[in-house]
DNA sequence: GGCCCAGCAG
DNA sequence: CTGCTGGGCC
């Protein structure tokens, strides 16, 4: 039996944040860290700063948006990107996923959406049934599953501040949160709720926002889940807010999970 | 009498050299600084930052382009910018002038120019026709006065690397370099020469050249010009090629200058 | 290559 | 607000 300690973080680029995820990995030196936006095209990737702070790292993103990287200290195995179910886009730069013995890890970046009368709205509604179609074909909910990333989803009025305010809010609509709770229920539960029942706990804190940090005006759209043989195992899932107050912050913060596997 | 420090820099951005400034004006509190490239509009001009390293500022700028400041320790008195010839446009963000006692200052950013064939060397040559009016109009070669600026004018074949490659460039072209010496003629004379005789010391390293200043491949094109009175009190005259090393550098680097006045 | 901009994105 | 882009500038 070890101690795990895997962590999600949308970086908003990763060569921005160099800085923070070095500051942030001293205090937490987690084995698996999942990111999103990493915002480099593969040619691109910081593969030697990453290595310096120790990592390995499998990486697939874009020129200027998107881009998903897993860093683990152990190889990883069996990795693959996007959804493999042969439609466009492949979800290459939103899907990362592989194992590492028996505990499979998969790391999505699902789209924003925009606003819920856009078409990239029935493209989030659309990432999310092939998410689902990708668990039915390849997993099983007896499997030691991770699933992390960010969601851009909040799922319930406790994850949001003004909750009656964003009825309309494609990360907040109800018909993207019943969407999102559909996926889930192939087998996941949220890891974060189990530790953290009360409310106020956000990831994201809108650049735009003044003072968004200091006032806690934010969102809880990064997400921890695990079936239930892992779950299980968790002892600890929280929001690290510290790095989202560093010089030259993501927007988005870590979400940490401690596992006893 | 008195010991006088005065130096010209071009910024290349006067808010994002700021910190180089500051560093610099720790080991060369000069008591004069004339700048120019401040790339900011009056409104945005970063006076406080400016008063806060000790210094009374005139200044004037554009959106993104030129712009020129002439920072002090001691008050200026008569100052004025442009021309004033009437003739449109004025050089207001590309001369600034002004007296501190009997010590006229004069700082310029004369046009760069662009190519020997481009309708803006012609305005170059008429900024230089232009600026030479300027001094029969208003000065006498009796006072004690200072020229400084970014001449964009390397004035002989010690003051660039390659002379042979750089006869058709806008910089270094015969006929740009006879009118700026045609103006100097006026009653100036170079302070750095009379103090660094020799070849292969520049202000200027062109970004794109890697390594230029490892190399020493640039130009001498930001000059201290002095009417004889003013020359005969001038002890020292150099490059501070220190500031172009460091973080974030501006491409040109300090020419300073020291009197006993 | 580092500045500026405008336009787009979240 | 903080990223990205591509274009202009020197």
């Amino acid at each position: 039996m070890a101690r795990w300690t895997i962590a999600t973080f949308n970086v908003n680029s990763l060569r921005s944040r160099l800085p923070v995820l070095e500051r942030w990995l001293e205090s937490t030196p987690a084995d698996v860290l999942c990111l999103q936006e990493t915002k480099v095209t593969d040619g691109d990737f910081p593969l030697d700063a990453v290595q310096s702070l120790g990592y390995r790292a499998i990486y697939r993103g874009e020129k200027a948006y998107n881009g998903v990287a897993i860093l683990t200290k152990a190889p990883m195995e069996g990795y693959a990107f996007g959804f493999g179910d042969g439609e466009e886009p492949d979800g290459g730069a939103r899907v990362v996923r592989g194992r590492i013995g028996d505990l499979c890890i998969i790391n999505t970046y699902v789209p924003q959406g925009k606003a819920i009368d856009n078409p990239d709205y029935v493209y989030k509604h659309r990432f999310l049934d092939r998410f689902r179609a990708l668990l039915d074909r390849e997993y099983l909910t007896t499997e030691k599953i991770l699933w992390v990333g960010d969601m851009n989803v909040a799922p319930t009025d406790m994850d949001v501040t003004s909750p009656e305010k964003k009825r309309d809010h494609p990360c907040f609509a109800p018909d993207i949160r019943e969407h999102f709770e559909a996926v889930k229920s192939w087998g996941f539960s949220d890891v974060f709720r189990k530790h953290r029942p009360g409310p106020g706990e956000f990831s994201f804190f809108d650049y735009r926002v003044k003072g968004a940090l200091e006032r806690n005006i934010g969102w809880r759209i990064d997400h921890i889940l695990a079936t239930p043989t892992l779950e299980a195992a968790s002892v600890d899932c929280f929001v690290d807010r510290a790095p989202r107050g560093w010089e030259r912050p993501s927007d988005h913060t870590p979400v940490v999970v401690r596992f006893d596997l």
